[in-house]
DNA sequence: GTTCCCCTACTCGGATACACTTTGTCCGAGTATGATCGG
DNA sequence: CCGATCATACTCGGACAAAGTGTATCCGAGTAGGGGAAC
């Protein structure tokens, strides 16, 4: 079970938003530095966030990434599902009838069963527990709350 | 959830090697021509299944392979850390204590909960079920009792 | 004081280059069995 | 007839190339808000 970087990066943005909330919107530059990575790579992941709806985002000149659901609403399922596409049970052979087809499917079988059990596990963790215990401490160095009325509204 | 194509190919293999467990040695080429793969590449296949104890293989001129385990005892588990490696939780950040380290904490647990009841799944899945109703010898089931419907949603 | 227009700071989304993992193929080495040949 | 030697058919295990997938970076386009100029 490897969580792959982006969920991993995502699921941790999400938490990071969540103590922001009272904050207005959030520049993907702010979420990068938090993260240490590269502004894009934190654009990449917000933007796959936003567009499945799980964060929202603001166009424009003071624009940025709010979270506007309930962080005990929201899940690592739907998270990792945002960046990684659906989880759902893949065969790399298909049943071509010829005397394979009753091990194939119950192959398959086992795998959807292995499939929903992790989409199960994941819909357990919301990202209040995931942000519990971080009350939105300003990481790091950065110059996260420096600049002057960026974060209007 | 991909269950890769080795694992896949793995799983095929023993399932026949189950049906054939009466026939003394069976050689790599013939499971190859059964897959409809290289030979080379069922035996990359069955060499690390071998060499992890969950079949057998006999050197030499009339060599060959072979289940010696139960069927009903072997299952998909494994089978698949056999060829893949163990499953285990892995996130791709360690926590370096700057303020971080509580989320990914808690991502740790969360992906210990998924790797644990992927291994608990995959573990109720039995050779002697996969290989049930293949041509040839049909497999009697022992603790069976598969209970299946809908379970994907 | 009001209105219009431009400028700026940000998100959006595709395209591309890179790295890593998986997969497929090949080759040399080792081993057991059967056949052969010499005693 | 018996035993030692050789040839054969298979597995073993590493090495390597090819393909696929995930990751990092870049660039142009679009949007909303603020500031300045004209009226």
């Amino acid at each position: 079970m490897k969580l792959s970087k982006t969920a991993t990066l995502a699921a941790l943005a999400v938490a990071y938003l969540s103590t922001r909330r009272n904050d207005g919107h959030i520049q993907a530059r702010h979420v990068a530095d938090y993260l240490h990575i590269p502004t894009d790579s934190a654009l990449k992941v917000l933007q796959a966030l936003a567009r499945r709806g799980v964060i929202n985002s603001h166009l424009g000149r003071s624009g940025g990434y709010y979270l506007e659901n309930e962080p005990h609403n929201v899940t690592l399922l739907q998270i990792v599902e945002a960046v990684e596409g659906p989880i759902e049970p893949e065969l790399p052979v298909e049943s071509d009838g010829n005397g394979l087809s009753n091990p194939i499917d119950q192959l398959r079988k086992a795998c959807n069963r292995v499939a929903h059990s992790m989409r199960h596990e994941l819909d357990r963790t919301t990202v209040a527990e995931l942000a519990e215990g971080m009350n939105g401490t300003p990481i790091t160095p950065i110059l996260a709350t420096i600049e002057e009325g960026g974060i209007a509204h």
